[in-house]
DNA sequence: ATCTTTATTGTCATAAAGACAATAATAAGT
DNA sequence: ACTTATTATTGTCTTTATGACAATAAAGAT
């Protein structure tokens, strides 16, 4: 028995719900896919599909074997298109997702020079901070803030990414800089909304962690905006540092050193990750672009 | 192409380094290892193995693809196996539907023994009257009252399910006993309602079937409410023997011998009916359920 | 109850894989 | 340097598996 064929008929017929619809996918009648699935659970000794005239459905075994073979199917075809794709040169199309932030601030103007440097590449880039499933999907790259959902998925730590209190001098000198964290309560905040709802700000004090937060002036996924408003003098904002560099140096934000330290996390190891399926390294234009950001980026 | 069977030729020729052993391995000549490891190769437009006389090694690709490959023929070797298994061994999800009366007064008490017997399988019990349709709902098992329903479906008669007239001691003595069908009349009637209204009381009477229900003085799909009805004396019920079982020893309700019988349905062969899907190859989660229920429950 | 859609089965045609012998290539032994 | 032995590959035929197409059966919808 062809067991590769037999698998996709499976797959297909489960996907589409119809022996008749999955047949048309594959150019076939669909007695040959009747005949293979049947094989295939003769072969398991199981049913895998619950057959009547209007509707396929997947029985309990099946729908376990359905996730499975599908995964395997993907990583099957990843693995073939790696080396199919192995001596030709970088080319094609490349899908890049990223967090919203580090996209515009690092991401974007980078890639003119990639683009460039490999011209037969064509660059699809989303930008979202949402966490997208890197792995079954159509996206080559990805840069979160996290780690590595799975072991197949390979991190590369690009760079900190901390975040530290900043506001306008304007700001402070109306409203005082606040020296202990726990004066934060008594100022006005600036705050990132994450898919997880808006960011806290913590800190360590007498051996607990506090919510620090100061009452919210502004709430808003859009870095820039809040950096705006910011160096208006509105209120604090909590930013990693990567993403205010400019307003550093320029003089309209100043960083707040606090005592104790203020976190939006418990853990202060956040970082942002380059990460990809480490199997489609070999795929020349994955490789080139992890190589290139590596040695852009990388601190 | 059968492109498993191409990668375990290939991977087993890589493993042993030989084509000759590969060969040997699945029995057959290394001739056919070599034709279906060039189709793979040719469908990858890559070389995997660099060929000589005294040793097979493999490219630096072919490494790469090697190591792939073999995750990949685990991981389907881990699902078909997987799927073995739960052919063997009673395990996963089972959904149970059953008539409320039949579920709350037998069935429910009888599954934290079943459980412990199978603590691989999930129960999912529901209780209803509506009569679900076996097929098209995900349902492993069903029982219902009634007649085998069709063919695709496996029926076993788990016990009779006769109904028969009961009243409390109380009520007789206020209302007298009564002997004759007809008289029946005279009395009160506690009804159960089914999908199909409330069930009527008929008997065989000069060769004729007639409607003796009494006046009715309460309906409900509540057979227990309806049964505590009757405990009180305020009426006649009709009530399956088995659902009563308890209320007839204590003595609360006495069965009413009527000349000639009232039944409730002009077949009087109703039984309480085990119902499952007949299927190619028998689930094991199925099977114990329908052994266990059978050896309990079955008189 | 009838119609329509859909999966399955029967039968034949076609394509793919295996078997076996023959050949070519290369490393080892002399 | 020459021979030998081992091993992969190629040619040809046979066997097996899959596809095609028509016919049948079953189940939901009208």
């Amino acid at each position: 028995m062809d067991q590769f064929r037999a698998l996709r008929y499976f797959s297909k017929v489960a996907e589409t719900g119809s022996f008749t619809k999955a047949a048309g996918v594959f150019g076939v009648p669909p007695s040959s896919l009747s005949r293979r699935v049947a094989d295939l659970e003769n072969s398991l000794g199981a049913t895998l599909l619950k057959r009547s005239t209007r509707e396929v459905k997947l029985t309990e075994v099946g729908q376990r074997y359905y996730t499975q073979v599908l995964d395997i199917l993907n990583q099957l075809e990843q693995s073939n298109e790696a080396v199919r794709s192995y001596q030709a040169k970088p080319m094609g199309h490349l899908h890049i997702s990223s967090m919203v932030g580090f996209g515009e601030r690092i991401l974007l103007p980078l890639l003119d020079e990639f683009s460039q440097l490999y011209p037969e590449i064509v660059l699809d880039v989303s930008l979202s901070d949402e966490l997208s499933a890197l792995s079954r999907d159509d996206v080559d790259l990805a840069i979160r803030g996290g780690y590595a959902p799975n072991e197949r998925v390979l991190a590369i730590k690009l760079m900190g990414n901390q975040f530290i209190p900043v506001a306008a001098p304007s700001y402070l000198a109306e409203m005082g800089k606040p020296v202990h964290a726990i004066e934060l309560k008594q100022h006005k905040g600036l705050y990132f909304r994450t898919p997880n709802g808006p960011t806290p700000w913590l800190s360590y004090i007498n051996a607990q962690w506090q919510d620090v937060s100061a009452p919210q002036v502004a709430v808003s996924n859009n870095g820039n905006w809040l950096g705006d408003m910011a160096a208006k003098g509105k209120g604090i904002l909590m930013v990693p540092r990567w993403a205010t560099a400019h307003h550093l140096e320029s003089g309209k934000l100043v960083e707040l050193v606090l005592e104790p330290q203020v976190q939006i996390n418990q853990n202060n190891d956040m970082a942002v990750y380059l990460l990809y399926q480490k199997q489609r390294y070999l795929v020349p234009k994955v490789k080139a672009a992890v190589d290139f950001l590596v040695a852009r980026v990388k601190c």
